[in-house]
DNA sequence: CCGTATCCTGCATGATACTG
DNA sequence: CAGTATCATGCAGGATACGG
């Protein structure tokens, strides 16, 4: 006996997904990423309503759910650029997608 | 000058979007309805993690964002359909490609 | 420049009990 | 059956200060 397309006894796909990009930030931070690496001061100022703390922790997330990549350079001063990984690749019709939605339905 | 099309100063559609279906709950909901029209405690039993009093409250912010309706039969004892509006039709694609990706990326 | 270290706050979510 | 009413709680996100 088959379970239906939309069952979600146990981890339901969507929310699964929801519960990666579905934070406050981390949506527009892979939606900046889409578009460009970033240092992180850059990211910074794309968001003047996220704390250096805040930001620090999401892109940290983000980098354990293996969805971008945080490459150091040792330099002085210190530099370190973010981008996606391939995984971080995969969200980017999703994300275009949310982007659209919210132009058409929301007037942005 | 134009802006970046990836600009994002006062209202990323991004975040906006994330705003309306990305609580705990509201994405599974909305995936669920996508399926068919439901009643409230139809709803519960599918997804058991939920709590009665959390169930109303996203039921009742899904309203208020016109992506779901809520038809109340007069009869006893009550019964009270959800289903989706055409806004919240509208959301298909995008919740079934968040399926798609978790069920891909994250082996559900 | 790119962070950590503390401490703090609000709000989303939950537990439980009661009702038209 | 489909809710409200209360009260409780955990954690995402923030403010501020300091460090390599």
């Amino acid at each position: 006996m088959r379970h239906s397309t939309y069952e979600c006894n146990k981890g339901c796909p969507v929310e699964a997904t929801l519960e990666i990009i579905g934070g406050k930030w981390k949506g527009v931070i892979l939606y900046h990423l889409l578009e460009n690496t970033y240092r992180f001061g850059e990211l910074r100022k794309m968001m003047p309503g996220i704390t250096q703390h805040t930001l620090t922790k999401q892109l940290r997330e983000l980098e354990g759910d293996n969805l971008v990549l945080r490459k150091i350079y040792a330099e002085v001063p210190p530099r370190v650029e973010y981008s996606l990984t391939e995984r971080g690749e995969s969200l980017r019709e999703i994300i275009l997608m949310m982007r659209d939605w919210g132009r058409v339905h929301l007037g942005l």
